[in-house]
DNA sequence: ATGCCTTGCGGAGCAAGA
């Protein structure tokens, strides 16, 4: 018999205490094995964990209060490994979270260890103001790592909101939003050099068609016109690549009451 | 359009998001 897939998910749920409802719905329905969360905005100790544990996830949560903050959820035992991007010790940001995932052993034997990372990469906007070279510089230290990681040859997943529209195809108003953070050239350059360490976007390498967006602003009717962005990404590295049986972005969560602006977006490991 | 909508904070009106 061959063992389970694990299917992973990564969702920018814009507040997990107003979303609550909306995320256990999503985890009841998509029963995902690992999920990354962005945008907790809240401490970790406010974080509802117990609702979470009762549906059978382990919790790890990285917040602050009123911005940012990124957690972790598995049904399989996870060890934190780090959290926070490293190289920056003056970094407060609850940005970056990575733990370990122990996948259940099946009849072929022991099976290979998951590392999983969320992430919530700065938007960068104004570009004009010091937020744009601060993403540029997280960018950068968010390469060294991913490159340190490759060096361990595991399957890592390295999900998250990675507020970059890698290619045009990715934008509703490819002219428009140019000079915008999440689409400048130095962005985009930034993560290409991040997938040529030797990273698969999981989404992309299974859906190749264009405006294929996992984000939709609140204001101006972008949901009702199909205006969005693809900024939530997976990055598989090779050892996950050779594993990766299916992918895509969910859209239910995002027509539903009280939406996050973010769906999810998420792939499947063949076990 | 320095807007539009939605959050947190705090108890009004910003700041931040993307």
């Amino acid at each position: 018999m061959p063992p389970e897939p694990i299917r992973l998910a990564t969702w920018n749920v814009n507040s997990v205490k107003i979303r609550i409802v909306q995320l256990l719905d999503w985890l009841r329905s998509a029963r995902p094995d690992v999920v990354m969360l962005q945008e907790i905005k809240c401490l970790a100790e406010d974080f509802p964990r117990l609702e979470i544990e009762d549906l059978g996830y382990n919790v790890a949560a990285v917040g602050q209060k009123s911005y940012n903050g990124v957690a972790l959820l598995s049904r399989h035992p996870m060890t934190v490994e780090h959290t926070a991007l490293p190289g920056d010790p003056g970094d407060t940001h609850a940005r970056y979270l990575e733990a370990v995932v122990e996948p259940p052993a099946n009849g072929a034997g022991k099976r290979p260890v998951l590392r999983a990372a969320t992430i919530y990469l700065p938007n960068g906007n104004p570009v004009d103001s010091d937020k744009y070279p601060y993403k540029l510089a997280w960018m950068r230290r968010l390469r060294q790592h991913a490159k340190a990681l490759l060096a361990l040859e595991e399957v890592v997943v390295l999900g998250g909101d990675y507020n970059v529209c890698p290619t045009d195809d990715d934008v509703y108003d490819p002219v428009g939003w140019r000079n915008d953070a999440l689409c400048r050239t130095e962005s985009r350059a930034e993560f290409r050099a991040l997938i040529n360490l030797g990273y698969t976007d999981a989404v992309r390498a299974l859906n190749p068609q264009p405006h294929y967006y996992s984000f939709w602003d609140y204001q101006a009717g972008r949901w009702q016109r199909d205006e969005g962005l693809r900024i939530d990404h997976l990055l598989l590295s090779p050892q996950a690549a050779d594993r990766l049986a299916q992918s895509g972005i969910d859209r239910a969560p995002r027509g539903r009451d009280k939406p996050s602006d973010h769906t999810p977006a998420w792939c499947e490991l063949a076990g």
